[in-house]
DNA sequence: CTGAAAGCGCTAACAG
DNA sequence: CTGTTAGCGCTTTCAG
């Protein structure tokens, strides 16, 4: 009867296996990893020996070896918002099924957390996927040069050797504009988001471009900067319809923005689509809760992330090269801009 | 002119530094480190020739020489619920104040990943902390023999040598049950969590208690199984109303399920609350959003979060020992059990 | 205050 | 198929 498994806090190593197994430490590396022939005899002893002892493979041991971590950086803004929980979620699921961990970091919209997430990140994991609230090449150049794999995700972030994943958010966007002056709107209103991001931007120039391509006058456009969340949301339309009463078409970059927008204007006394019709971007799962319903840009969250994964993998482990991949995204129009009759959602893709 | 900074791929190395700056290895270890007192003209020499080359710490061999990960784990089974996604966005922030990183696990409520992940976690972490949805004591016993500290959070996990931080849920349904009496409910329904969540079983348990407190009857009262999301919820009311028509107030064990229990029961042309009183749990963000606003209990997800990273860190930094703590929760009432006059939303601690 | 050297646990040559 | 051995890069004695 063999002794019993070791307990407490003294850690098993390879060489305490070998030893009980009575073979070389290589031999039980060996029949552990696979990664040369070893006789059936020998790893079943092994393996049992490991069983017994309970034994735990050393990882920092095998990394400063091998050069591997088996890890991944994963930097979001906000895993509160839904949009990048779910993208969270699968990421954490296909690194998983690689037997990679998820180092995750979310910065709160906040360059210096960025900045150190980065920073800390690097000596730490393979690859980094990057939700950059803050596209700044200085953070990001010096990883690259490191030889670390870098895939950029959502917010566009523009450098050679970096990998991409986005979502086409200029024709999103102008889609949005077309679908709301077909909906009825006169005088527009866009609940930007904060300078720095690059989603931000881009919606905003497509939505005034697709106003533009149907004759919208510029004096018919109005705009007000707010957080991609739905307090900003609320304080962006709050000052919007103050400054422009006027206004009976909203387009906000965000869902989170827009719910907010939404329940302030009616707050504010506004009947929604009647008084003020109201568009978002993401489609979030609360956007088809909410009442009345809300129209907006799906984004391929789940494809996105998916890409985006895989990407970071292939660079990593077989030396794929990064690409930059743009998804379409799709109207779906729903109660926030159906005037009169209601009915089922139909879905436009881009 | 010294030569240019290295860059590439060839990763700079202490000895690199340490050759560089004219100075031994272990000055120049202690020189970054400052374990050792180092003349401050070493310092200097030290510091610039790592700036000049980009020396990037390898954590790997610091960690096999110390011992030391700086990392905790954690592992959540949902993180696009707001619940969690705001824990662990606050665990986040409080780790990487303390220099550690966290390595994620989202295990969407199955066993297979929850176990899989602590497996992974054993040699890659320092501390766990874990949010789990199936309590078995074989999965963790291992890591607390190893010597790793383990704190569980939200879900009860009883086990010796485990910290835990939890909300009070037997209180926190009991005054749910009360609160309904007082509603004017006499038919109660309750959406329970699956079997294996504690904090399911505590508070179907707890609502029951209080129930049979105010005398409700037990033929007055049913319920059905449903998982903590929104669509889980849809399914469980539809049942629920559906085999007892004459249920006229509701218990959901998450904010999830209720809401969605009200859309559904809304769909099926119920009107909350004069039709139907419905209560939940949690005090998710979108609780106050939703139209009824729903009554609640609300937990302090932010308080828990912190004092579960603070009890973690400390086992891991200073040998704290764990302990376990009971964090009350307090009623939130609004619309959705308020008949007849608005107004605002009284909050009761308990 | 500084340097030389040991060794953390593992994998991957390099011999058998 | 197996064993011996040389480090991966760092921290930390142990001697100056």
């Amino acid at each position: 009867m063999p002794p019993p498994a070791q307990q407490g806090h003294v850690p098993v190593t390879l060489k305490d296996v070998a030893a009980r197994a009575g073979v070389s430490i290589s031999t039980a590396s060996n029949a552990l990893t696979g990664s040369r022939a070893v006789s059936a005899v020998s790893v079943e002893r092994v393996l049992s020996a490991a069983a017994e002892l309970g034994y735990q493979k050393n990882e920092a041991a095998r990394t400063l070896r091998t050069g591997l971590r088996n890890a991944i950086g994963l930097v979001v803004p906000d895993v509160t918002n839904p949009f990048w929980g779910g993208m969270v979620s699968t990421i954490d699921r296909i690194a998983a099924e690689s037997g990679f961990h998820v180092a995750l970091t979310n910065t709160e919209f906040t360059p210096q957390r960025e900045t150190a997430a980065l920073a800390r990140l690097v000596s730490r994991v393979d690859g980094i996927l990057l939700f950059s609230t803050h596209p700044t090449g200085s953070a990001v150049r010096p990883l690259l040069d490191l030889g670390i794999p870098v895939v950029a995700c959502d917010e566009a972030f523009e450098l050679d050797g970096l990998g991409g994943v986005y979502s086409d958010n200029e024709a999103g966007a102008r889609a949005a504009a077309s679908h709301l002056v077909d909906a009825g709107g006169s005088v527009f209103g866009i609940l930007e988001g904060p300078a720095t991001l690059t989603t931000a931007q881009q919606r905003a120039r497509g939505f005034r471009q697709g106003l533009q391509e149907r004759g919208v006058l510029t004096t018919d456009i109005h705009a007000a900067t707010a957080e991609y969340s739905f307090e900003g949301g609320r304080q962006g339309i709050r000052r919007l319809l103050a400054e422009n009463p006027a206004i009976d078409a909203i387009f906000a970059c965000t869902d989170n923005q827009a719910i907010g927008g939404i329940f302030e204007a009616m707050d504010m006394g506004r009947t929604i689509p009647d008084d003020l019709l109201v568009c978002g971007f993401d489609d979030i799962s609360w956007s088809s809760r909410i009442a009345p319903s809300l129209t907006t840009l799906r984004q391929d969250a789940e494809g996105m992330a998916t890409r985006a994964a895989d990407m970071l993998l292939e660079m990593i482990t077989v030396g794929g090269e990064p690409s930059v991949q743009v998804f379409p995204v799709e109207l779906v129009a729903r109660d926030s801009t159906r005037r009169g009759a209601g009915g089922e959602s139909p879905v436009t893709s881009l």
